[in-house]
DNA sequence: CATGTCGATTTGTCTTGACATATGCTTGAC
DNA sequence: GTCAAGCATATGTCAAGACAAATCGACATG
């Protein structure tokens, strides 16, 4: 109990919040700290590190952002219930499957800078007719097709090349140049696959997919990226963790 | 642009820093902060309004939380682009529907208590066998049947009624019980219906429907409830908004 | 003209200290 | 024995100040 921690780094440009909320959920997940079992509180916990309340605080806050503690006033912080969980970030299909050790690959179907159409001139937030780069992926994982991406960028991002999209990620390559990604909005339906979707997929007629539309927005509030892909439901689904605080 | 804010009410109970980013969120809605334009920056906004910067810091982060707002360092704090936005709250079906003027309408297929099987006694980490309510429910909107509900909830919840569920949303139920939800962990997918379903929902044969599974634990950490939902496609989807700190 | 350096600006991180308030247990009165 | 008051405990809210680090524009230098 006593040798829940290591010792800090202050030294190292990970903030000391960080590297306590870290600390903390890997002794969660290796189980130290049992489902349901009590932390120490907040003030003894800074103490023993060394820390301010206000710094131990906020390392806690990250993990109950993330689903992993539950906080009451009097009372104190313990762990939630439940099984394994990955918390939900602002990720792409191909960061998730690079996580899970599959090997993602992509073909580039469509590769074309056009005028932008109406609905997605206004989800980007860009003038009707300005170029826009489109772009329609087929997503395998494990050597099955698993998704359609269609995707619409704005300037300046029309310049991204077939074969760099064919070797990673879409977020990948955004991230790689500087784009710093901070919200996403996105739609989750369903509905059948059409005739096309089908044999792209090597789904049989009418088959359920998982659609998803999402616009995604940079640290200036800018739009980077709407996209509208479709997924099989046979082989995948979304995950969300809410928090009310 | 000096008079963004009203007087704050210290007095009140409501939180300092919850009164200013009300405010705030307000002044982005009526559109004296349109999108794109840059606040003042946190020291200066602390000023004008008597508080410290770390309240006035929280108001803000509160907001970019929510996707409204987007921070970025040595340049300022924006509005984010785009369309208005429902942020995402730990809300069920029933809340939506009332929130929306809509007037959902409930009818309880099964009403019964049970010993719970083996993947619900994991999912609410009760003991196999120990007794659980277990629930089938019908949700119209609008005279329109819309999802088939089912869930299971274990002790001390076993007690609700059909006639409540039948008039409020489970929920507002258990709210008005004095339980403190926190933390819900969703899973989407999709799948065809079966013959069962498309009678109750009203749907041909096949049609895709939007499934969810969900698991809710309270304030200690306890599971509250394990659900598995469909929904019409043609009449539902999800809506996500993800933020990355 | 290109490049790099410096400085002003703004958010990010961290500390110390104080008081408020919800919770649950203990204690005491009836 | 039951119920209420009170107390200890823990998180919630708020303040004031300090330094770090990223950004961007202006200016100087090659």
């Amino acid at each position: 109990m006593d040798d829940l921690f290591d010792d800090l780094d202050r030294s190292s440009p990970v903030p000391l919040y960080f590297q306590v909320a870290r600390q903390i959920e890997q002794a969660i997940e290796v189980g130290k700290l049992p489902p349901g079992s009590r932390l120490d509180n907040e003030i003894h916990l800074a103490d023993r590190l060394g820390l301010s309340r206000p710094t131990m605080r906020r390392a806690i806050q990250q993990l109950v952002d993330k689903g992993l503690l539950v906080r009451k006033r009097g009372v104190g912080t313990q762990v939630v219930h439940g099984q394994v969980t990955r918390p939900v970030e602002l990720t792409s299909l191909h960061d998730d499957l690079a996580a899970k050790g599959q090997q993602p690959t992509t073909k580039v179907l469509v590769h074309e800078v056009v005028p932008a159409p109406g609905e997605v001139a206004a989800s980007l937030t860009v003038p009707e007719g300005s170029p826009v780069l489109h772009l329609r992926r087929l997503r395998f994982s494990a050597d099955e097709p698993l998704a359609v991406l269609e995707n619409w960028l704005p300037e300046p991002f029309t310049d991204l090349t077939a074969s760099s999209l064919a070797e990673r990620g879409l977020y990948q390559l955004l991230r790689s140049r500087g784009v710093g990604m901070r919200v996403a909005r996105q739609r989750i339906g369903a509905r059948r696959a059409t005739a096309e979707e089908c044999s792209l997929l090597d789904e049989t007629r009418g088959s359920p997919l998982l659609t998803m539309e999402r616009a995604t927005h940079d640290d200036s509030g800018r739009a980077v990226e709407w996209g509208r892909h479709v997924y099989r439901a046979s082989r995948y689904a979304f995950e969300v963790t809410l928090v009310d605080r």
